[in-house]
DNA sequence: TAGTAACTACTACTGATCGTAGTAAACGGG
DNA sequence: CCCGTTTACTACGATCAGTAGTAGTTACTA
């Protein structure tokens, strides 16, 4: 809900791709690339949370920070948030979004409805 | 697609709901409750033509501002850049999406992909 | 024809957000 | 008891968005 930067968007990434919560050295050693200050990771954290994008908890001396909701939660947020700025005409930002996706997506997302469609007319 | 204010939505939607290219003194009328400066309104409108969100076209003396993009098309492609942050796994998140979608938004999604499925198959 | 009103161009200030990091304090193992 | 690790707090610069002022141009009007 909330826009991310792009460090912070990074550091999500390595939340997500990880098993289970990561400490700061752990997601530092993950962006290995970029060459930042442990401190600059917690402060990133530390904004995830009040964001509320990530959960912390104690673990021995650190803490494990976890991401609060899945990616494709994240990403399915997103999307309702970009539908609700279509203002009145959500349906056809929506049948325009139809037309545009990749059709392998437009597959998918055909399948999913289908399967929603058909739970709750049962 | 860059990341608009809030002023600047609004003015978005004074062009999207206005039948033709409006000049600044049409735009800040019709934005009348929130008394601002013609001047703010100018220089809104300018960024917009930065953004490559509105054209502009002269008029006499004046320029006259219309959306480079309809609402719809801005809104799908805002729906496209959630869907990019999405990473790989782009059909669940369309998944997780089409699960949580308003039932009316999705049976109107669903039949623009119905007939989209149609119009490439044949 | 000279003043006034409208319009544009340019500049500016402020608050929020984000990238980035330093410093200080606490804590735990040798 | 000291050192390294970790956290808490603070900070600074850049960018962006809201907001607007000033100066200059142009056109109509008295």
């Amino acid at each position: 809900m909330p826009r991310l930067g792009e460090l912070e968007r990074s550091v999500m990434d390595v939340l997500w791709d990880a098993p289970s919560a990561r400490t700061v050295r752990e997601v530092l050693d993950s962006l290995g690339e970029r060459d930042l200050a442990y401190t600059t990771i917690m402060t990133v954290l530390d904004r995830l949370g009040t964001k509320q994008m990530v959960l912390r908890e104690r673990d021995g001396r650190a803490f494990r920070y976890a991401p609060a909701l899945t990616r494709d939660a994240a990403t399915s947020e997103l999307l309702h948030a970009a539908l609700d700025q279509a203002g009145t005409d959500r349906t056809a930002a929506l049948v325009h979004f139809a037309r545009t996706v990749d059709p392998d997506e437009a597959k998918a997302l055909r399948a999913a409805l289908d399967e929603i469609a058909a739970r709750t007319s049962q």
